[in-house]
RNA sequence: GCGCCCGUAGCUCAACGGAUAGAGCAUCUGACUACGGAUCAGAAGGUUUGGGGUUCGAAUCCCUACUGGCGCGCCA
């Protein structure tokens, strides 16, 4: 009996309830609405469901009474040892042993399958973070993103979505032409100019530009600049997808902005023209003043907004707009953005865009926010400035630890990284913690394989301890972990989940010996704890998987 | 001025509208002939920023005050 039957069954118990009730109501009762869940304490049982609570009002019974009848169903239920009735009306469900243990043996066949779902089956998504400008380092501001937003990937993927991770290549712009001009400077040994880009990488990328055009000084200034540009350009950007390889984050697609400016149609058309008539079209375009503007207030936002400018020169916002019809005409269903908070007063622009482009803005475009991180004693970059480079945290840290810190956060909470912490070796470093756990699991596996313990004769009915019953319970439910973590698009719930088996699984350890002690007999208990030794490193290093964290064999 | 986000134990942070608000650290007490103790057991620690409201039930939803962070261009 896994969680999901369970909850299956209760759901088709409730809905008998309701209509033996007699009572005038048309409520359907999934296993998403019967709230099953793992109780905060032991001696509520292995399950708990508080579907007698939510069905009281509309039934017009007390909670207890309703309770009462969904008991007398999960009675009858194959695996189900006992139901209590607490509180206002919980059910408190035990399983006996051999039902629990069951999961053990399930979890090893699945493998690294375990956990994943059909929850989000059917659904394209496209997913956007990062997207920085290609005219530095990734730096803090960023490496949030790339760590969430590499796990928010992986956790959708497993609960069955079809998902593209994708970075949006600003390289189109001013920003790029001081980029250039900064660069073609150095480049000439001059220094960069007014508002320029600083940094001693600036002056690697001149001498790299200088190395690749000798005969730059001659050029006419304004080849010069597109020379030293689109040089450094290539540089930098391989230099940003070489940082995210090794903070193991991957994107699908890579998207230049540039696909949005260049002439597509026999028209001499671009994407962007293209786009502002097609909103035009859908009646949110408007004139004024010269200028064309998208009546972003329909949306929410607090003023319209400018496309196209009176000198008739699209505005950033223009290519915002067909980079998100890019997205539509793709065929994804769902358009995820994750941004800084610096970045939220987009959110009614872009959610007006998908209006203004005949998508829902509720359901169609997610625009996830989150809060900016510090570093307790972080060193600034030396190669660019005023920045903490991703490099160097990276470097500084360990990827493991820096994803697994930055991924056990939700998105809003504003977030300080202690190193002092990361790099301790203890129980008040998490991610060590969960690794030394699954590495423990494989010390037990080779102590036990060296005793003649073995999983063959695995029996369910004889794992009895209350600590194994807790470990069983709690691996059980992370296939429902990693589901709502897909649907809240909150990875860090894998994060908080994987501390939680860390923690009965030592529990466990403690309490219960694979390998018999010293001269004492192999018993059949041994090959079945084997099991849950194995369930457990398996889900352990699945969870991991998806926070993009090594799950090692020994430390 | 307007808007968004946040405010939970000494610290860092959790908590599908559910039970006595939980972990880790720090503090105190234990397990030390230990399948790696990088572990485990226990104690102590709270008016969930204040005040109203909705609900059988609120840290969570609504209103309000306060504190902190951020944003409000025919810039990108």
């Amino acid at each position: 009996v896994d969680p999901s039957a369970l909850a299956q069954h209760i759901a088709s118990i409730a809905t008998r309830v309701i209509d033996e009730s007699g009572a005038d109501v048309d409520l359907a009762i999934g296993p998403d609405d019967v709230a099953l869940e793992r109780p905060k304490k032991a001696e509520f049982g292995d399950w708990a469901s508080s579907i007698a609570l939510k069905l009281a009002k509309p039934l017009s019974k007390p909670p207890r009474d309703v309770a009462d009848l969904v008991r007398a169903g999960l009675l009858e239920v194959s695996g189900v040892a006992s139901v209590d009735i607490a509180g206002p009306g919980f059910l408190n469900i035990t399983l006996d042993a051999g039902a629990l243990g069951d999961i053990a043996k399930t979890i090893v066949d699945a493998g690294s399958a375990f956990g994943r779902s059909d929850a989000l089956v059917g659904q394209t998504i496209n997913l956007e973070f990062v997207s920085a400008n290609p005219t530095g380092p990734l730096h803090i501001g960023h490496t949030r993103w790339a760590a969430l937003g590499d796990s928010l990937a992986r956790v959708l993927r497993a609960a069955g979505a079809e998902v593209k991770s994708e970075f949006y290549i600003n390289d189109q712009g001013a920003q790029m032409d001081v980029f250039g001009e900064s660069v073609l400077a150095r480049a000439l040994g001059r220094d960069v100019p007014e508002n320029g880009y600083p940094g001693s990488y600036i002056d690697e990328l001149g001498k790299q530009v200088r190395d690749e055009f000798p005969h730059l000084a001659d050029m006419p200034h304004d080849e010069a600049v597109v020379c030293a540009r689109e040089a450094a350009y290539a540089t930098q950007l391989a230099a940003i997808q070489e940082s995210l390889a090794k903070f193991n984050v991957h994107f699908d697609v890579w998207f230049s902005e540039r696909q949005l400016h260049v002439m597509e149609t026999a028209d001499g058309e671009s994407l962007i023209d293209q786009s502002v008539d097609r909103l035009r079209e859908q009646g949110h375009v408007f004139d004024e003043d010269g200028a064309v503007w998208v009546r972003t207030t329909d949306f929410g936002d607090d003023k319209d907004r400018v496309i196209r400018r009176a000198n008739g020169v699209y505005t950033y916002f223009a290519a915002d707009a067909a980079y998100y019809l890019s997205k539509k005409d793709r065929g994804f269903d769902v358009k995820i953005y994750l941004l800084g908070a610096d970045h939220h007063g987009y959110i009614h622009r872009l959610k007006a865009i998908a209006g203004a482009a005949g998508d829902d803005p509720a359901h169609n475009i997610e625009v996830l926010i989150g809060q900016l991180v510090s570093v307790n004693g972080a060193r600034l970059s030396k190669r660019a400035g005023n920045i903490i480079e991703l490099d160097d945290l990276r470097e500084w840290l360990g990827t493991d630890a820096l994803r697994y810190s930055l991924g056990r956060y939700p998105a809003d909470s504003p977030l300080t990284i202690e190193p002092d912490i990361l790099l301790s070796h203890s129980n008040d470093n998490p991610v060590f913690y969960v690794q030394y756990a699954h590495a423990r699991t494989h010390q037990v596996a080779r102590n036990a394989e060296a005793a003649g313990v073995t999983t063959a004769d695995f029996d369910p009915s004889v794992l009895t301890d209350k600590t194994e019953s807790e470990l069983l319970a709690a691996l059980a439910d992370y296939p429902r972990i990693v589901a709502q973590a897909a649907e809240l698009r909150e990875p860090h719930r894998v994060a908080r989940f994987l501390e939680d088996i860390a923690g009965s699984y030592h529990r466990w350890y403690d309490a219960c010996r694979v390998t018999p002690k010293g001269d004492d007999p192999i018993e059949p208990v041994h090959h079945s704890r084997l099991m849950v030794n194995n369930a457990t490193r398996q889900v352990l290093a699945n969870g991991l998987d998806l926070l993009g964290v090594s799950a090692p064999e020994r430390m």
